[in-house]
DNA sequence: TGTTCATATGAATGATTGTTCATATGTTTA
DNA sequence: TAAACATATGAACAATCATTCATATGAACA
């Protein structure tokens, strides 16, 4: 995979602000410490699933217990099919597991990231 | 501001799935942990910001260095337009903060859980 | 004061995305 | 096996959003 140095330009040759010019050890350090474009991608495509009321009240509601389905459906006051196709999304990025039970699914939270981010999350918002 | 009694039924009565029936103190449970209909609105927010690789990108400069928008622009090889849009968005969420000095204008990391999200999330996704 | 440089911003556009609707899959039970 | 129930899924549509382009604001300097 290629890493952050197909997009930024490391030579001394780059005309920056005529005001002030990027130091070469900050460029270097900006370039060693940028994750590869594949890991930023990665990373933007996770945080866009916590970036949605309903995605997170249906973490909220793992947090408490392993529900299924329609039970999702009840509490969000949302159709099956809306909270069906957001578990799918969920899922895909490994934040929830499921489980099937007879004709229902029940699902619950994969690891404890999900805690922590959300927990991080809160507490930035609240200042 | 509602809470989401207001969205999330709390009666008995509530006809969930006929296999299986939520529990009156899960239920209790799930309620009394749920954040306000305005907390989550603002917290999905917060993590769409996070949401995008461009944003990112400017983080993870900001992370190493103070830098100003025309050299963020060279750094990330976008236009000084792309740049600046997403920096009011960055500093609309209070993630960065910015100083002018003359022309020019100097962006900085606001506070430390824009590191915490982060590293939680990298954490996350390499597993 | 007029010019230049650095940044900000409004409008337009193409791309992405959450929900709905219809329907398919999978499981249980009569 | 047929019917009923729980869940999954594809297509369509409306809404959101990141970038571009043109231009405005703001500061330094000649």
């Amino acid at each position: 995979m290629s890493d952050m140095s197909d997009e930024i330009n490391t030579q001394a040759e780059i005309e920056y602000c005529d005001t002030h010019e990027v130091h070469h050890d900050i460029l270097k350090k900006v370039n060693a410490a940028m994750p590869d474009e594949e890991e930023i991608s990665d990373l933007s495509d996770l945080f866009k699933v916590f970036g949605d009321s309903t995605r997170l009240k249906i973490l909220f509601v793992l947090f408490e217990a392993e529900v299924c389905v329609c039970d999702l459906a009840e509490l969000l006051n949302m159709t099956q099919s809306a909270i069906s196709h957001q578990l799918k999304v969920l899922k895909q990025s490994k934040l929830v597991s499921s489980r099937r039970e007879g004709k229902s699914v029940f699902y619950s939270l994969a690891d404890n990231h999900v805690r922590s981010i959300i927990a991080q999350g809160r507490e930035h918002i609240e200042e």
